[in-house]
DNA sequence: AAAACTACTTGCCCTAAGGCAAGAAATCAA
DNA sequence: TTGATTTCTTGCCTTAGGGCAAGTAGTTTT
């Protein structure tokens, strides 16, 4: 059987074998988002999680004067989803929301966690996921240490290029941490200079 | 039966039984490090993890110039662990070590594995140990950007003011994203001005 | 085809924090 | 107990990036 990528780019490893693909796959359904939609709002309780199968996505918290911050930008094959809420079953302090129109395979929390009990592998999956989520996470408090805006900046364009191309300049700023005015010229100067 | 209190403070979940976590706790042992011991050091892979009893641990990775940066602290009653190296079974690029002496139980990867498949709960509990693992660093991350370099000292302050009184300087200042120069100035702000 | 947004750039000036270096104070080593 | 090595503070100057505001382009809306 065909699956669509983002399910075997998600859900590949080891301990997970075609049958239970087959059941994992069975367990999402086919959902669409418009660009500019809300998939989480803060204050909601999280319920289910996206396999990202076409566009892009990104996660904003605010800040105390109630500007948004954008903390992560979610790429097609990756997992759209708000941990805390969804495992801590707790209502969410972040938003999560459709940057173009996206195609998704949602899974719901019931139907996750039937399949968390049931498939030996997915467990095992669902730590390893887990383990790089935090890997990925410590490394960008590191870069904001660490790295010049400028860096940040190059570092992005390496890992999701598309951002670049898709997210608006202000979203693209308050992820690196800067202002939008020192993005444009972050920019501008990158342009000009070797690349 | 009585346990440590690192071992019922760690392992409170309400999946843990009284009888689960006689078994986790056997899966123990007692160990100590001296003040300044590496616990574990970059390239190698790690295969266990230790709760502490007892004493205050830094994690810390080399920038480019190899200057060392704290990544983080933990006190007593938390988990002293490398999850990239443990759970991804590859080297690590960070270092651990004990800014005290301290008093750990250690629990070995084997072992852990075997309580991850025999022990119900102890899956669950690992999972929501993760999802507030990726909660605390998501928020340290917001705060890089968000806030003033003397906020985030404030917050370290109220968190885990032990580490204000045991780690030296240096190392506080790499955590906060300053050098130490600069944190020398804010704390003297801060004890001057209304605290 | 105006009007009204939103997205982006640029200029001017300002500020938080860094770089460097000297020195005091505390801790460790022999 | 006397060096030697860290740890911490402070001063002087520099710099990356912020705040604000004006202005140009695009895009939507009507």
């Amino acid at each position: 059987m065909i699956y669509p990528s983002c399910i075997t780019e998600i859900y590949a490893h080891p301990g997970i074998s075609d049958a239970d693909l087959e059941s994992i796959f069975r367990a999402h359904e086919k959902v669409f988002f418009h660009k500019g939609d809300l998939i989480l709002t803060e204050g909601q309780l999280s319920n289910a999680y996206y396999c990202l199968e076409k566009g892009l996505v990104r996660a904003f918290a605010r800040n105390i004067d109630g500007k948004d911050i954008t903390t992560g930008f979610i790429s097609k094959n990756e997992i759209v989803i708000e941990v805390a809420s969804l495992f801590l079953r707790q209502p969410t302090k972040e938003n999560i929301q459709a940057l173009s129109d996206c195609d998704c395979w949602m899974i719901g929390y019931e139907a996750f966690q039937e399949l968390f009990e049931r498939i030996e592998g997915f467990t095992e999956w669902g730590r390893t996921w887990m383990s790089r989520a935090l890997l990925a996470n410590k490394q960008r408090s590191l870069s904001m240490i660490t790295d010049s805006a400028t860096n940040r900046y190059l570092r992005l364009r390496g890992e999701q290029p598309e951002v670049l191309q898709v997210a608006p300049l202000k979203h693209i700023a308050s992820y690196l941490g800067v202002t939008d005015s020192s993005l444009s010229r972050i920019r501008k100067e990158v342009a000009q200079t070797g690349r």
